[in-house]
DNA sequence: GCCGTTTTCGGCCCGACTGTTTTCAGTCG
């Protein structure tokens, strides 16, 4: 009998266990093993119940006879007496410690050793105190930047999401580039592969004279702190917004232009896929880094990213998919595949007006949709319950209707669609009766209130919902607001496997606080033959043209434009909305 | 702790930067 513990869970656990064996001063390897070992967990296509009771645990690469035998009982029985002991050493404080920017392992220990600091709290009395600057190892700066560094996680700025940084993160580029002497430039990291939250902008830059640039890039309008200053890598945190008292890390990275495209795979990532990366030109008796791919003394020279993998035997991977999930064996069978893309997309669905919680009217949304170059739009305001977001009763609906009919009958060549973003109620009914769904183009089912249900309870709902013959497609799977909110407990799983035997698309809510179902997941759906749909949540104008971070979603997650909804044109869209 | 065209021991990615020291350890990515 198993007792369920996924593999997240099972994967966090092993991650603690590195970094408390790193607190204990265990060998360095021993810990990274433990790290391997949770990556390798929580990479697994599989399911972790069955491989381990088919007893292939220890066949994973980096799943030895320990970590075998710990996994197994953690998952057979949901505890791991090692672990328990291990937590029981180290206060929960030490673990928060280590969040602070240039506070690792060892100097945590110090600190908890020698000045028995065991909380943020504590840590931050011993150094306005001065007791930290005067233990081995430590100093005035060191001091100042824990003070700095406390300060900063306050402010809960170690993650920032991808909407909150790209500008920032693009004002900078603009500014670095057009300084004199640069030759290449892009941004790198999570940034440029997409992530929906990221811990700090990297950008890289080719120049034969760094230095004037590095003296530039410290200096930008906007920098509250100098990390790290030198001839060819520095660190600031710059203001990103006022108000919201956001800072972001940047870093940024000078290279010689030969340098570029390999210090440009290496600094975009991800950790997995680089390690990945290497490991394949290791095989093929060459080595790879930042700077350089060489081999027989010699180094092979590359123009751009696509001669290094080409180099390396494989098609070019786009950066969406560099999460090592299959990538490099799909790029070396020339089986990736072609990627959705911004401009594959023809109209959104579950847009707003000010019918319901929406700033604009439907003749301003629809207008704007257009300059986008959109050719439909579809309306998607709120059902009655949600009296909180002025959701429309049957009644309004029927105006709402009435309005469309007149907007569309002066529009050419572009379509607003009636449709409504109806509440799953908490039983996993509709908000409206057949009779009203009926009058609809197509119905977005969402989850808005009762989102502290069981998974159990919650699964059934939503599962309820997206069988019902009257819905077209799921809004927002999870309710997560990235940063803010958790997901609310849900087998989604079962979700997809009820919309792809019911016919009923999913939504990526391309709202950046959103992005939601997650690109794991898209990829997941895929695989299961459901369709996906991006859309913007738009309660705005401005808000439609979010969609593409919605794109960026459905490419991290594999999808080509045949998997995308509304990658179809108008004319196809209402044949198949009839 | 894991792994093996280096196979039961001895490596395991490694370069940049900082701060504290005085030649290097710790942190980060």
């Amino acid at each position: 009998m198993f007792i369920t513990m996924n593999k997240g869970q099972v994967a966090a656990i092993l991650d603690e266990i590195a970094v408390l064996l790193e607190l204990k001063g265990e060998n360095t390897f021993k810990c990274r093993a433990y790290s391997n070992g949770a990556r390798a967990i929580s990479q697994l296509d599989a399911d972790l119940a069955q491989v381990i009771a088919e007893g292939k645990l220890g066949s994973i690469p980096g799943i030895g006879e320990t970590l075998q035998e710990k996994i197994t009982t953690l998952v057979t029985t949901g505890k791991l007496p090692f672990y328990d002991d291990l937590r029981a050493q180290f206060p929960d404080g030490l673990l928060q410690m280590l969040r602070i920017p240039g506070l690792g392992s060892k100097k945590v220990k110090a600190l908890y050793e020698q000045l028995k600091i065991d909380s943020l709290d504590a840590l931050r009395a011993a150094c306005n105190s001065g007791q930290v600057a005067a233990l081995k190892g430590f100093g005035e700066k060191t001091q100042a930047k824990i003070l700095e560094g406390l300060a900063f996680l306050e402010l809960g700025a170690d993650r920032v999401r991808i909407d909150q940084a790209l500008p920032i993160a693009q004002e900078i580029l603009e500014e670095l580039r057009g300084l004199k002497g640069v030759i290449r430039s892009e941004l790198c990291g999570s940034l440029r592969r997409r992530k929906e939250t990221i811990a700090d902008i990297d950008i890289l830059l080719s120049s034969n004279d760094p230095l004037p640039i590095m003296e530039r890039f410290v200096k930008l309008p906007g920098v509250v702190q100098v990390v790290a200053h030198g001839d060819t890598k520095s660190s600031i945190k710059v203001n990103a917004s006022e108000a919201a008292r956001l800072l972001i890390n940047c870093d940024l990275r000078i290279v010689t232009d030969k340098q570029f495209p390999f210090a440009l795979h290496y600094f975009t990532g991800s950790k997995d896929h680089n390690i990945a990366m290497r490991a394949r030109a290791q095989h093929m008796g060459l080595k790879l880094n930042e700077y350089e791919l060489a081999g027989a003394g010699k180094s092979v020279a590359c123009k751009d990213e696509a001669a290094l993998f080409k180099a390396l035997g494989l098609d070019y991977v786009p950066p969406e998919l560099r999460e090592h999930t299959g990538e490099i064996d799909a790029a070396l069978a020339h089986q990736l595949p072609s990627l959705v893309k911004t401009e594959d997309i023809h109209g959104v669905f579950h847009c707003h007006t000010d019918w319901s919680d929406g700033k604009a009217t439907l003749k301003e949304m629809a207008g704007a949709a257009q300059k986008l170059g959109l050719k439909y739009l579809g309306i998607g305001d709120h059902s009655q319950s949600l009296t909180v977001a002025n959701g429309l009763t049957p009644e309004r609906v029927q105006k709402q209707h009435a309005e469309i009919d007149a907007l569309n009958a002066k529009l050419k060549g572009f379509r607003v669609f009636k449709g409504t973003e109806c509440d799953i109620l908490a039983d996993g009914r509709l908000d409206f009766s057949d009779e009203v769904l009926e009058t609809f183009d197509y119905v977005v089912a969402s989850v808005h209130t009762n989102m502290n249900q069981s998974e159990a309870d919650m699964t059934a709902r939503i599962v309820k919902a997206v069988s019902h013959p009257k819905v077209t497609m799921l809004g927002h799977a999870t309710g997560r607001l990235l940063l803010r909110r958790d997901a609310y407990h849900v087998n989604l799983e079962a979700v997809l496997k009820a919309a792809a035997e019911h016919d009923t698309m999913i939504e990526i809510n391309a709202h950046p606080q959103r992005l939601d179902i997650d690109w794991v997941h898209c990829k997941r759906a895929k695989a299961l033959g459901v369709k996906l749909v991006i859309n913007p949540d738009a309660h705005s104008t401005a808000e439609i043209g979010l969609y593409p971070y919605g794109v960026d979603v459905a490419r991290r997650g594999w999808l080509e434009k045949k998997d995308v909804f509304n990658t179809m044109t108008l004319a196809e869209v209402e044949t198949a909305l009839a």
